[in-house]
DNA sequence: TTGCGTCAATACGCTAGCGTATGGAATTCT
DNA sequence: AGAATTCCATACGCTAGCGTATTGACGCAA
């Protein structure tokens, strides 16, 4: 049963000696490997090769292949863009707009998208994987519905548009065409202001 | 180069002699995999065992595995929902009408949103897959932004409420919380009134 | 030094899944 | 009937991936 961390010092690049793995890099580097190829792209063995081990150390950090996809679970649930967003303070309005920014960055520099779409496709066949998405999923319109309401929306209509704007979101990290730049970013504002009613109100990127 | 498809005669259970199967079968019953499982679940053996068959009869019809799934991928080219929605005819708000109908109908009649999903989850990892997704998330779009423009609304303006329309569509097969029918159905009324900005012109369903 | 705890390499067994080879049964054609 | 075609069963080889067992290297503490 282990472990508690020993020191690991960062990445240190082009050093020597690799200053020994922790339970930590296995889960990351599962991480990325979940949001290229999906759940069922996670091996012990991939894992091994690209962390320059072999899986002999796999199993001292984990019991098997299910503890790995556990702490995958749990890392996951850990993303803490509501957190961020509340951190940064502002009005309503501000906050929806650090939510696009951030949501949309963070999809931006690719990964994002394919994380959520892995998340929800690992999710058809897996229980507990449904449980953890579809909680995180009613938390996150929870709290934008929360930031309509404060805006002055009425219950309903906050939730309808909170919908609406998760959905815009979600897509945006899953559709892949590829628009010009400055069409796309015209699209976006006119989303934004539709959802929100509201000229100008989000119009940030 | 098969095949004409016998009588086949249901499912017949106990009964006697099967009558036959053909490349079809092999392609529906992959289909239906995919949406249970994603592509990674489609194998062949499993096939063969839901077909009742072994995978002696599999290696007649098809080269190998890859060339069921190019089948597929044809296969799911095929959904023709904008070909029915037109076939239906009426007016632009009676065609997006439709749309919602058909569309969340057969996601309700569980599988529409799982297929959706796996196929964007094979799209990142297989170019081929990428490209019929793509070119069909893109047609989709265009017929329904030609819809929003007929009702009016300028270029831009169009397509972004087609992009949201068809974001909410995607994602109302997608997310699976479980709140009462009653508010849900509200909710939709509320999408659908500000993705169009007209109250009640899309308020079906 | 001795020993223990930590991390990793190697070697092995086992299953699932792909693809092939071959033969057999049923149907259809001639 | 005889032959060819169509569809399926059986048996096999091969690889990928999981998990285990065993051993070894290194650091650190008693």
């Amino acid at each position: 049963m282990p472990n508690t961390r020993p020191p690991e010092t960062g990445s240190d690049p082009g050093s020597s000696a690799a200053p020994k793995l922790g339970r930590d890099d296995w889960i990351q580097a599962a991480y990325d490997m979940l949001g290229e190829g999906g759940s069922a792209a996670i091996n012990v063995e991939r894992l091994a090769k690209r962390l320059g081990v072999t899986k002999g150390s796999f199993y001292w950090h984990f019991k098997d292949r299910a503890d790995l996809l556990d702490a995958l679970r749990a890392r996951w649930t850990e993303q803490l863009v509501i957190g961020r967003v509340e951190a940064a303070g502002g009005a309503p309005e501000e906050k929806i707009r650090n939510l696009l920014n951030i949501v949309v960055r963070s999809t931006r520099q690719r990964r994002g998208g394919s994380l959520e779409l892995a998340m929800r496709s690992w999710a058809r066949r897996d229980a507990e994987t449904a449980r953890v998405v579809e909680a995180a999923d009613q938390a996150r319109i929870d709290y934008t519905a929360r930031l309509f309401r404060e805006l002055g929306f009425g219950s309903e209509e906050a939730e309808a548009r909170a919908f609406l704007l998760y959905a815009y979101i979600f897509c945006q990290g899953v559709f892949t065409f590829a628009e010009e730049k400055a069409l796309q970013a015209r699209i976006h504002q006119l989303c934004c202001r539709v959802i929100a009613d509201d000229a100008g109100a989000l119009a940030a990127e």
